[in-house]
RNA sequence: GCCGGAGUAGCGUAGUGGUAGCGCAACCCCUUGGUAAGGGGUAGGUCGUGAGUUCGAUUCUCACCUCCGGCACCA
């Protein structure tokens, strides 16, 4: 028996109370299973779990779950329990009650769950027989739990967990007492969740709540929580007049603000030349269509609910467009292709409108309205690989500049089961899953699969980040699509005279502006480098005496050329009635990373004096050498150190 | 779409069955100040929209719109 942290058997009996220590110890099987009553297997390496071990947290977390269910069926006499697992930073408990839960429910709730920590009552674990299992808990009322019972593997015990005179059927493990749920847990919300994740089913009332060892650690989550708000897209993108929505325009339908449409432009100027660099063809196609290219497409009627609903012209029903696939199919197929083209990339910014739900919509992370950095490269099959890798390279280009490291890569894979979402050739699937293994093993980057999200059409690499407020987002993609060659008649002519089918591959690596906008929001606190940022430099005279240098410094600034396709640097002046601190303040406020404070000491001198963001002073510099700072930073893209 | 919560000036907020305050921003005046808020004044709201209850609705009720927290969905 080996003992971890040198813990002594007295030790033990010391930290959950005398009599219980021999149930205390963990067995430690496969590195992850825990139990605390379970017969310990003589082989297992035992090992103790105290409330001050990290993984003592998710114990914690499960055991505050029960002790939750317990307080709101003593207030609550009725409701039924259902499933409360431990979940990242907390636990939540999914109950059936026909009466809502309210806000002001939480504090009471909260209150019994204290009284029944401090009751310290003891655990117990039993093993019953199934059918007993089921008929008590259908006597009880608890159908949902019996359900439980009754799809649980043959082989499964069915435990039943007591704290004190209540019981819980669950698979454990838990603390010997409730006492060791500590008092570092806080209710945060309620929510609607359905019964076994499905909305066909009837939906529970969930609570939720975040448990921690000590207060400390409660108190430093509480605290991240406060920091993320602040840097909430919803938030910065008001504070700084990125972006607004008007209820008269509809939900999920964004107007871009002059700043915001700032940071639209510089992405699309960005994928403008890297994507002449890579051999892309631009082309613009039209935002609505006949119903008959969807229908050919076959994404009606697969999406036909998520569209806006159809314009009847003239008896003939047209489409707002909510991807571009079949536009480009169509420039495609306008003429005919020789294998010595191939492969051929075709690239749009392009506009698109889905009928989003609208529970889902959510600042610009989830629109109804956005712009798309799309491409579709139409290549030979043994093209393909290399052309997904290129874009793969890609991809880690763009966010290596725009330092994204937040992020992982999906494989999207279709779900063998659900055969109804996906085309029906299984050949094919299995084609294209090889051929993307093959590319994701050469570019050598690395990447989890997901059964169940690739696109209808084909698989697919997602780039998967998180939003401020802890939403998985994918922002973007690269895809293989095999069908778009059998329903668009897709083919090139081949050595051999004869034709022969294309892969298409979609891609988005700046996703949409909507979605990339607000997530570099977030990412930079919007705190934008100097190429994105809607105001580069903001001149601050300090005295009206001055005014007339200070803009001066904006019309040298203003007319110094910048490539990458903007006309001169972004410089604005506060000439307010005010002092320079209050200036100084302002343009803090609104992030802007250059603020050159004129005085008569610099107009004397024809200098200026340079203050970062950051609140580093770099002193006076001849304005000559500042613009050559702030023009190398806007073209290079990357901003110089403090 | 579903469950719950919310909508008061550009933004952030207080408040009430008898038609509304505060801070910041805006504008004006004084101040001409050297690296995160100088002082004073002015203007700005049919209290999300519509209907109902009432002598009277921003306040109560209903519907709709929009937003927020989840769930479900996400080409």
């Amino acid at each position: 028996m080996a003992f971890a942290h040198g813990v002594t058997p007295s030790e033990i009996a010391a930290a959950i109370g005398p009599g219980l220590a021999k149930a205390a110890l963990v067995a430690e099987v496969d590195g992850r299973q825990w139990d605390l009553f379970r017969p310990i297997d003589g082989n297992a390496q035992l090992r103790i779990i105290t409330r001050k071990d990290p993984e003592a947290l998710e114990l914690i977390r499960h055991d505050t779950a029960h002790v939750l269910a317990m307080a709101v069926q003593q207030l609550f006499p009725g409701t039924q329990v259902t499933i409360g697992p431990a979940i990242e930073d907390g636990f939540y408990y999914d109950f059936a009650r026909n009466e809502p839960f309210t806000p002001d429910d939480l504090p009471k709730i909260e209150a019994k769950m204290r009284e029944i920590v401090k009751a310290d009552l003891p655990t117990r674990r039993e093993v019953w027989p199934r059918d007993k299992a089921i008929e008590h808990f259908e006597q009880m009322g608890e159908h949902y739990k019996a359900e439980i019972i009754r799809d649980l593997p043959r082989d499964e015990e069915v435990s039943i967990y007591w704290h004190g005179d209540w019981h819980d059927l669950c698979r454990g493990p838990h603390f010997a007492s409730t006492g060791k749920v500590g008092d570092a847990f806080k209710l945060t919300k309620i929510a609607g969740a359905y019964w076994r994740g499905d909305a066909r089913n009837a939906q529970l009332q969930r609570i939720y709540g975040t448990a921690w060892r000590d207060q400390k650690e409660l108190e430093a989550y509480l605290h991240k929580l406060e920091e993320q708000e602040k840097r909430d897209h919803r938030k910065l993108g008001k504070e700084l007049e990125l972006f607004t929505f008007s209820p008269d325009v509809g939900a999920g339908l964004p107007l871009w603000m002059p700043n915001g449409m700032v940071i639209r432009q510089e992405l699309e100027f960005l994928a403008l030349q890297e994507e002449r660099k890579e051999g892309y063809k631009r082309v613009a196609t039209p935002h609505i269509t006949k119903e008959a290219l969807f229908y050919r497409s076959r994404h009606l009627p697969y999406y036909k609910d998520d569209m806006y609903a159809p314009l009847d012209i003239d008896g003939e029903n047209y489409y707002l467009r909510p991807m571009n696939c079949p536009f480009h199919h169509l420039v495609y197929g306008a003429t005919r292709h020789s294998y010595r083209e191939l492969p051929l990339r075709i690239t749009e910014y392009a506009q698109d409108y889905r009928y989003e739900a609208s529970g889902g919509l959510s600042g610009l992370m989830r629109v109804r309205g956005f712009c798309m950095n799309d491409a579709h490269i139409y290549c030979r099959y043994d093209q393909a690989k290399d052309e997904f890798v290129r874009v793969m390279h890609l991809h880690a280009h763009y966010y290596e500049l725009m330092g994204i490291k937040n992020y992982y890569m999906r494989f999207s894979l279709p779900d063998l089961n659900k055969l109804e979402k996906y085309i029906d050739q299984p050949d094919k699937w299995i084609t294209a899953m090889n051929i993307i293994k093959e590319a994701m093993k050469e570019s050598g980057y690395p990447y989890v699969e997901a059964e169940g999200e690739a696109a209808f059409y084909g698989p697919k690499v997602d780039f998967m980040i998180r939003s401020v407020i802890g939403t998985e987002y994918a922002i973007s993609t690269n895809q293989l699509d095999f069908l778009a060659t059998q329903t668009f008649d897709l083919t090139y002519i081949g050595e051999d005279g004869a034709e022969h089918p294309v892969y298409v591959i979609h891609r988005a690596p700046l996703g949409t502006h909507e979605r990339f906008t607000a997530f570099l929001t977030e990412h930079y606190a919007a705190a934008f480098p100097v190429w994105l940022a809607p105001i580069q430099v903001r001149v601050i005279p300090i005295t009206e005496r001055v005014n007339e240098y200070a803009q001066k410094v904006v019309n040298r600034l203003f007319e110094t050329p910048v490539v990458n396709g903007t006309a001169g640097l972004r410089v604005d002046i506060d000439t307010s009635n005010e002092r320079m601190q209050k200036k100084i303040r302002d343009a803090q406020l609104k992030k802007i990373p250059y603020m050159l404070v004129v005085g008569e000491r610099e107009a004397a001198e024809g200098r200026v004096a340079v203050r970062l963001r950051s609140g580093k002073d770099l002193g006076a510099m001849p304005l000559d050498a500042f613009v050559s700072r702030v023009k190398t930073e806007a073209e290079s893209r990357i901003d110089m150190p403090d």
